[in-house]
DNA sequence: GTCTATATTCGGATAGAC
DNA sequence: GTCTATCCGAATATAGAC
């Protein structure tokens, strides 16, 4: 592995663990285990490197995001709650996310620009799930994808504030089977009539137990 | 106004903007208007004096929450739908959820103390609203007031995580939107028979899911 | 390409005058 | 109580040797 790989690869872990403006040249150079006139050959500085680093995360997570439009993995309504349920480790927070409570990756056009994307990413898969869902009749006609797209995504990001505010990953699993069973609740609402016709078997068998 | 007062407002608006890493006792002076003497003889650093400031940011915080439990404000459900619509700045974050982000102030056992009681009288208050909106046959019988509590202030602190990554306070209240939305879908489909206390009927066919 | 040495500024705090 | 002067180390980057 290169000197490059290997800086960018500690550049990820670093913005994730204490974000830009904490992460200092030097420790990146420690971690990665390469010399400071490596560091500058390859990169302009402390911002180039981060660029680089945070697109790379950023690609992952959308990615995971694919979940969503997934067509084998169920239908619309199971692959939201599919996605809601991925494991996600509440107590080190979303690398994305934590980024929006640096005041200099916010100021910072690049790295703003970066977030910014990944999060159009995300909600933009939510919407696509959330309209297929009101289309199946899974969710009632009266729901706005673009509204419950940022509900869900919010509760992910909120999840993860409150399990770092406890220092315990149970808010988030718990801040999860809440959304999980509000979602249930409002599908269960909807007008039988409304319903798609090529899944006409019996309701009831959705009531699976998390504990 | 004493110094030692303008110092604790100073550092209260600092902690919001930047969080505790990134203020320096310099800034701090500065904003203040107060040379360095005044800050070291009032307190024994920056710590310190982040300590006094945010644990009063905390208290104001906590009032704000008693919306939740205030009866004068209506129905337990109206007053949850009232907390969640209170005004937000999106775009500057929360003044509380920010500093689960920041690398030192986690690590810092009195920082993370105060965050940890904040967030602790928070959901107290939501759990116990929550409890009596289903008391009242406004939340059907099956919500977990823990989990729905964790839920909906995810919904707020991740509101503000989006609001922040694109620099725009409308996904906030569209996350917020969506919340209400999902309450008021959920409450619409609760057992009209076990609806208000004070007219109470038979109950007990809740157990059988919602078919 | 990678290293060590060196500048420069800032963060955080102390000392002591007024 | 409040101020200015000053110290020490870290953050960020440049210079130039190998």
């Amino acid at each position: 592995m290169g000197a490059r790989e290997k800086l960018t690869d500690a550049m990820s872990e670093l913005l994730w663990e204490r974000g830009y403006a904490a992460t200092s040249p030097r420790d990146v150079m420690t971690r990665a285990g390469v010399g400071q006139g490596s560091m500058y050959h390859h990169f302009a500085g402390k911002h180039d490197l981060a660029v680089a680093s945070l697109s790379a995360v950023s690609g992952t997570m959308a990615d995971e995001a694919s979940v969503l439009e997934d067509v084998e993995a169920g239908t619309p309504l199971e692959r939201m709650k599919a996605y809601l349920r991925l494991p996600r480790p509440g107590t080190r927070g979303c690398r994305i996310g934590r980024m929006t409570q640096d005041p200099q990756s916010v100021t910072d056009p690049d790295l703003a620009r970066i977030v910014q994307g990944a999060f159009a990413t995300m909600l933009g898969r939510w919407e696509d799930a959330i309209a297929a869902a009101v289309a199946a009749g899974e969710l009632p006609g009266t729901v706005v994808p673009a509204d419950l797209a940022r509900t869900l995504s919010a509760v992910i990001q909120g999840g993860y504030v409150l399990a770092r505010a406890e220092g315990d990953q149970a808010p988030m699993d718990a801040a999860i089977r809440g959304a999980v069973a509000l979602l249930d609740a409002t599908s269960a609402s909807v007008d039988p009539s409304a319903r798609e016709s090529r899944a006409p078997r019996e309701r009831g068998d959705q009531e699976e137990g998390r504990s």
